[in-house]
This record gives C-alpha cells, sequence and structure tokens, in this order.
DNA sequence: GCATTTATCGTCACCTTGACAATAACTCGA
DNA sequence: TCGAGTTATTGTCAAGGTGACGATAAATGC
C-alpha cells in the first residue's frame, strides 16, 4: 500500500495524509491503604527525564489499541494476564503534547486489585505505585499531559463505581462487604454507612453472589465472602452496564 | 524534526515507531419526526462508493482532535459553529477497519437540534439526515466500521438522557417540557408518562429554567417555554457532570 | 470471662416514583 | 358563541428506596 493510494481515492483529502506516531497509555489503578494508587514509570531519557509517567508506547502496525494496551502493560510491569477491567478512557492530541512533535495517545483505564509490579532495576523502567492524591495535590509532577489524563482518569473511576459494579473488580477474587466499601471509601474519599451499604450492595440483584464462606482470624464478628455474580462481571473490553442505580429519568422497563 | 528523533530519545522503543493516517468521524445525532436521526453522506469513491458513511475526514498536523472534528462538520454540512454538543466518543482501530491499511478513527458525538445540511450537489458530497433505526435494523449499510460507531454513540446518547442534562440540547434554545419529553421518548423508544415527567423535569433543580413565556398558536393549553439552566448547559469539551439523576451507591454530599 | 471489635439485622421518618384523577386553558368546528 | 377536543399542569396516593441510627451476633485479645 502506498501512501498515494489516499491521495487518489479518499474523497475527504487531496491530499496525502498526514501520519502521526500513536501511543497507548495505561492508566492502572488499585486502592491500597484506604487510599487510590496509579502505577507511574520512571522516564531514564529525554524529554521528561526522571520525570514519573503513565505506562505506554507505541502502536505496532496491525494491531488493536486494546491489544497494545494490554501489552505495554506487561511489558514495563511483567503481568501476563490483565489484572482486572481494562477499558478505553480516551484520545489526546496530537497537537502540544510532546515537546518533539505531534503524538496522538490513546489512554486506557485499568481497575485493577494490587498487582506485583517490576521492581526497579529488572528492566529500563522504575514501576512502582503512587498514592493519586500526591499527584493531584500537586506534590508529583508527570511527564507530558499524564496529570490530564490521570484526572480524567480518577473522575471515571468515581463515576464508574456509581453506575457500575466495577468497584468490585478492585478487590480479589472473594470479598468481604467491608472490604467493598473501603474501595468506595477510598475513591469517592468519604466514609459510608456500614449498615446501609451492606443493605444496598447485598440488597441488589445481580450484583454480589454470596461464597457461603467466611473470614476467620480477624478481629470481630467474621464476615460472609462474596464474590461479582456473572451478570455483573465485567466482559473484556465491552462496556459495563449500570446494574447499580436507578436513575433520575429511566426509560420504563 | 525528523523520525528518528523517536529512536534516539524514547525508552519505550528502540525501533521507529509506526504512524498511522489518523481521521475523526462526527455522528450527528438529533431528534425530527419523533425518531433519532444520523447525519450520513454518501461515498462518491473507493472503497465503499455508493455507501453512506459518517462525515469526517484526516486530522491535520498542529490539529486537535476537537477542532478537526468541528472543522470536518463545517466541511461537509456548511455549519460555521457548532449546533450542539461536541465531545468525543472513542477511538477505533487502527487495524481492519480499511481495506487499504491501518487507519486510526477517532469518533465524536454531536447531539443537536435538528440543522440544514448541504444539499446534494453544492459539494462533492451528498449530506442528509438519516432514521437511525433504519441503519440499526440493517436496512442501510454503512461503509468502514462505522455501523458500530453509530450503536455506540446511539448507546451513548442513551445513557447521556439517563444521567445528565443533555436531552436539551436537541431541543431549541426554547422549549416546552413536551417537547423535551418528545427527545426522551425518541431516543430512547418509549412513551413516559406526561405528568410524571413534567413533575420530574420541573422539579429537578438546576434543570431548567423558566423564561416566563408560553406557546401560543398550538391546539390544546399554551405550554410554558423553558431553557436549559445555566449549572446544566454543556461547557464546550468538557465533559457533563451528571444533574439528574440520583444513583444508587452514591458518595454522600 | 469480659471488654473490644466488626458484621449484620431492624426500625423509622422522609423522599421519590409510578399510576392515575382532576382541573386549566387553549383551538376548532358547528 | 358554544361546546368538544386537545394539551398542559397540578394533585393524590400507595409502594418502595434512603439516611440516620439502635440493637444484636460472633469473633479476638487480654
Amino acid at each position: 500500500m502506498t501512501i498515494n493510494a489516499y491521495d487518489e481515492s479518499m474523497p475527504e483529502s487531496r491530499t496525502v495524509p498526514a501520519r502521526f506516531p500513536v501511543t497507548v497509555d495505561v492508566v492502572a489503578l488499585t486502592v491500597a491503604d484506604d487510599a487510590m494508587n496509579v502505577l507511574l514509570i520512571t522516564r531514564l531519557l529525554e524529554p521528561f527525564r526522571g520525570r514519573l509517567a503513565l505506562p505506554g508506547g507505541f502502536v505496532l502496525p496491525g494491531e488493536d489499541l486494546i491489544t497494545a494496551a494490554a501489552r505495554e502493560l506487561a511489558e514495563e510491569t511483567g503481568v501476563e494476564h490483565v489484572p482486572g477491567h481494562l477499558e478505553q478512557l480516551g484520545s489526546y492530541g496530537p497537537k502540544g503534547r510532546d515537546p518533539r512533535g505531534d503524538v496522538l495517545t490513546v489512554a486506557h483505564l485499568l481497575l485493577a486489585p494490587n498487582f506485583p509490579v517490576l521492581s526497579a532495576g529488572s528492566d529500563a523502567k522504575h514501576a512502582a505505585w503512587y498514592p493519586v492524591h500526591q499527584v493531584l495535590d500537586g506534590g508529583l509532577r508527570l511527564a507530558f499531559d499524564h496529570e490530564r489524563i490521570l484526572a480524567d482518569a480518577v473522575e471515571r473511576a468515581k463515576s464508574k463505581l456509581e453506575y457500575s459494579p466495577l468497584g468490585a473488580v478492585f478487590c480479589d477474587k472473594e470479598f468481604t462487604v467491608a472490604q467493598l466499601r473501603a474501595v468506595y471509601e477510598a475513591v469517592w474519599g468519604t466514609r459510608l454507612d456500614p449498615r446501609n451499604f451492606h443493605r444496598k450492595a447485598t440488597g441488589t440483584s445481580g450484583f454480589l453472589e454470596d461464597t457461603g464462606r467466611v473470614t476467620t482470624g480477624d478481629a470481630g464478628r467474621p464476615a460472609a465472602l462474596f464474590r461479582l455474580a456473572p451478570a455483573a462481571r465485567p466482559a473484556p473490553g465491552q462496556p459495563t452496564r449500570a446494574v447499580l442505580n436507578p436513575p433520575l429519568m429511566r426509560p420504563p422497563p
């Protein structure tokens, strides 16, 4: 295929279409220590040498966006399988993002339980978890427009918790209602009434599935262990339905 | 800037990054004749010559995505100013979308009142409104992966109505509650109780603003004219907050 | 044991919602 | 001019959801 093929056949353009480097970035969010954390790498080269940045890299020819995002995540963190829910967040650029020129990036959002990342030295990258608030408060500065992308990702994560059962993907396969509540409290930065949360979480049909087992060893009464119900489990790449909340203006059933 | 600049400075890649043609597509939706309509053009050249397609075109160097979408919309429909709410929908590709090779497209969603489009012959394109259901039912086939993009856009539009005040952008600047209700009924494909809808729409603070004026000349009792309240008015390019609905699991105020 | 901690169940007042009656205010045709 | 028809708007009421919070259950740790 030659570039001129576009010139001759595209009614939208009489000129050779511009081509852009396209990258994918992954905003991997997890909940640890009662706070939302994001996975960042340290840049070793210019531009933004020494600055923290989102993991990501160039899309290869013949590759899909989600595939590229999963590949870059694997390459830079060492995780073979996507450890949670991966979805497209949005695209940024191509203008004014990279001092070297126009680069379009397609940001992705990964919601996952805390997973181990490549320790410094095992690769050229230093990947580690950082509290999100340190970045949003301005204490940590990121490369490129990654602060804005992170801010958008956090907003998306917050509303995902309102409108979808995806809060559970921050938890392990089996979890207690209190652990799930801790996720909501960390992401939203608020406290929730344990009794009302319990009523809502267990009372929402199609959300939680009781495993019949309970926790042991912790202080206090043992808690029932739940898992995400099949209906609420996110299909890979698919949009997540809002199982949780009856919105205001709503189409009748 | 040379291509080799990436080779030397990007830790993510030791090779020359691939470059892709990047297009923007616009899914312009409107409500007319109690149905959702989409703006389509007829392709005059291969591939997909004679097939209907979403308006769109290549992103230019130094151009932002939203800017490109607005420009392509203007070029192919003749509208100078964006006639409604334009936001990014999502990106598709670059693999397997175009028989000529990898092309990444960033789809955009325009929600707007019915606006006049370029009549056939005034340009190389024939732009016209088509009922969305004709496409989704398979009666009309679109070029590339535009049917999938349209389906995603319709889904997005439906949930926008649930979670945001954007239903009003389908109406004129001043509108009646019944006109607004007709939008909801058309987008959702259902009937809504006029009395309950009226209560909800007028009772939601920060949504509608009474102009003090009423309709005249129509059959039946004159209806009060409203406009979208300033708080609910969409900021250009900004994400729309959910003013309308109290979701299930919700952060306390 | 007993205090402490955490989980879970209940209660109650208030609000929202859906179904639907009733009234208001216009147009239109006889 | 006078209904008849049509559309808009205000109410009413029962059912269900929600927030605040009391009470109980069942473990741990001393």
